[in-house]
DNA sequence: GAGTTACGCTACGACTCGTAGCGTAAGGGT
DNA sequence: ACCCTTACGCTACGAGTCGTAGCGTAACTC
């Protein structure tokens, strides 16, 4: 439907949409959510207004797709040997992702919007989220076959626990840098990594926060109090 | 300087803030942030225009304001006990505050316009985070008396452990809500507590997590593997 | 070449913004 | 009681943005 609906006729240019996606990063680093118009979105990429209009129906959605270009690069889940090493990577991954400022922007506007707006969050939802919360699930199988996790038989609760690292994960290290504005440096990265693995308990008597060179790196029990 | 430049002269209505701060709170969770406009603010709570221009410079001022209020009506931290109760409950308190949808969208909507504006961010953090991140390290301090927490010398250490703990809880919980759009009920609540406290290792394995009625309740070792 | 679709450009009505000016209301100082 | 000071409500205004319509032209398919 949609291809035989447009087999015919010019094509739509595939360098205006990469301007304008380009162009609304941009002029959303420098203006902000609130005063970023469309109007200065097709000037920047030298396009007509229309154009822009003819592609995407409002703000919300073109600066959504804008984001989602961006964590489409970034998108990847190597392995990394260990389950904390793991997400170490994925942390650090991510704190960079988020520290680019038309990332964390982009992305805290589109989601208070998207509060609103149902097809907007499911908008954003199949665009970034899902495809993030992939990775955990894939991390967390590795971290089974090494025998770091225990097999789950139930998949509700095996689920249930994805979605929970994921929202541990994606949401500490935005809140980090979108409400503490505190950097997501290579200390706090293996701190945090530290806590989840651990915990509260484990992670502040083992040793391995503050001044010490963190010896044990990957491999440190749960029980190591 | 500001007490004695305003004891003379009409005293501003301290009605007319309330009702605006209340008409802000409805009018987002209707409108959201984009449509919302000071002018409906205004209409809503039923005073001029002007007044509100002469009390608050921007849209986001305003609603700093109004988001601060609703969290000072709920800033509490009861002893409940144990550091897994007192972590639960901060979790659940937190969750239902969220889970307002007038407080979840504004808060994000002035996150992201905070990104671009130095004297909003500041504002954003005394008038809220600094408020809730003092209850993280209250509730350390009791964990550290009862013997749940070790004790820490370095004081550097202890503030960045708090930190950590407060971006992960409030950050986690705001994920969870404004992202994956799930609800912060009780199971979430302690499994996400679990995490916390235990680290994935020990949460996953310790059978507290599915469907068993968590006979332990607060009171879980942490080599429980 | 005929048909189809996208593009650039211009112009437009509708709307909101934030401010200025004026007269009035509500307190404090003597 | 009187004046002074400040806040309030109301109206009106220029400036700016929005999203759309209309037209001629460019690019691609059959």
């Amino acid at each position: 439907m949609s291809p035989s609906a447009r087999r015919t006729g010019r094509p739509r240019s595939a360098e205006a949409d990469r301007a304008i996606l380009v162009a609304t990063r941009a002029a959303l680093v420098e203006l902000g959510w609130a005063k970023l118009t469309l109007g200065d979105v097709a000037a920047r990429a030298k396009v007509a207004k229309t154009t822009l209009y003819r592609r995407w129906a409002s703000k919300c959605e073109l600066v959504v797709d804008a984001v989602a270009a961006v964590f489409d690069e970034q998108l990847e889940a190597g392995d990394h040997g260990s389950l904390h090493a793991d997400v170490e990577a994925a942390v650090i991954r991510l704190g960079a992702l988020l520290e680019r400022p038309e990332t964390g922007t982009a992305l805290m506007a589109v989601l208070a919007e998207a509060m609103h707006d149902e097809t907007l969050r499911c908008r954003v939802r199949s665009a970034i989220v899902d495809r993030q919360k992939r990775l955990v699930t894939l991390g967390r199988e590795r971290a089974r076959l090494r025998g770091e996790l225990p097999c789950e038989e139930d998949p509700g609760t095996s689920a249930r626990n994805a979605d929970l690292i994921f929202d541990a994960v994606a949401g500490t290290v935005l809140h980090r840098l979108m409400v503490s504005a505190e950097p997501v440096d290579p200390r706090w990265a293996r701190d945090f990594t530290d806590l989840l693995l651990y915990g509260m308990t484990g992670a502040d008597s083992g040793g391995a926060t503050a001044a010490g060179p963190a010896p044990d790196g990957a491999q440190k029990p749960a029980g190591s109090v």
